[in-house]
DNA sequence: AAACGATCCAACCGCCATGCT
DNA sequence: GAGCATGGCGGTTGGATCGTT
């Protein structure tokens, strides 16, 4: 806001890159490295702003680049990731070595939201795309979908929808969070412990300063486990989840399950 | 072959976060 | 703490390409 310009518009070049322009900035980082942004156009001698020489220089010359078709598992990992992190598409490309942001940003406009939306399944929300009387159901059961273990046994104990209850829902307009209504449509059997953050259960060692001192490891989560990307503890394999080393962990997603 | 619409993707723009003075 | 410079990010745009009629 009322910010200079990050360059003098006048004298610089826009559009797309010449092989020459290319060359140049590729020579000038092979040489001096990536530095000061801001002056490196005219120490590169070339007539444009930082930021593009920057962008270029992240999004096509860097020699680390990936070109090419994403793989299916890229495929999933963004899924995953962008269930998680949202549109953070550094932090998604982060995970994904020899893409860029811009690339999976495009990628996922292009492609991941067409293929989410043909499963049925909200590209932005990642919920399932359902008539309204479930969706409705499943703003009764919010936090239900963000745990992977309580979303396979909602998935697995989910019944049709009680037509009372569906009629129930329509004549208040849907709006009703009362307890009343949330009764006539709980899963019974459903364990919600739901614990997404700082922990809410009761562990055996708990103490007033065992819950400020645990993290979530969302690494298991992504599908990635200690030895890996991740250097965190491995989870107990008998337990949805785990808080050893002061670490919570959460189940990667199975077939069917998503990520709210 | 031409016209048109759909799709893709490189690049731009504006804003925010951070570091420095 | 205020102000400024810079890097970085996410949303959007527009030209190129592809597919269909």
């Amino acid at each position: 806001m009322g910010r200079s310009p990050c360059c003098e518009k006048a004298h610089t070049n826009k559009g797309a890159w010449t092989k020459e322009e290319d060359e140049r900035l590729v020579a000038y980082i092979r040489a001096h490295g990536e530095g000061c942004w801001r002056s490196l156009p005219k120490a590169a001698g070339l007539l444009r702003c930082g930021k593009s020489c920057r962008l270029r220089w992240m999004n096509y010359l860097r020699p680390d680049l990936k070109r090419g078709n994403f793989t299916d598992d890229e495929d999933e990992l963004i899924i995953r990731l962008h269930g998680v992190l949202g549109n953070k598409w550094s932090l998604i490309a982060g995970q994904l070595p020899g893409r860029t942001d811009n690339e999976i940003k495009n990628y996922w406009n292009t492609h991941i939201k067409r293929k989410l939306l043909a499963r049925g399944i909200d590209p932005q929300t990642h919920r399932p795309i359902g008539t309204a009387a479930e969706s409705a159901a499943l703003l009764l059961q919010p936090a239900m979908m963000t745990l992977p273990s309580a979303s396979a046994a909602f998935a697995a104990a989910r019944p049709p929808p009680p037509a009372a209850a569906l009629e129930s829902l329509s004549d208040d307009g849907g709006s009703s969070s009362g307890a009343s209504t949330g009764e006539t449509l709980r899963c019974p059997d459903l364990n919600l412990d739901l614990s997404v953050g700082l922990p809410t259960t009761a562990a055996a060692d708990d103490t007033p300063t065992s819950h400020s001192q645990r993290a979530v490891c969302l690494c298991y989560r992504l599908g990635l486990r200690a030895g890996e990307a991740c250097g965190c503890q491995q989870p107990d394999s008998s337990a949805t989840t785990s808080s050893q080393q002061g670490f919570m962990y959460f189940r990667p997603l199975e077939q069917g399950q998503y990520i709210r």
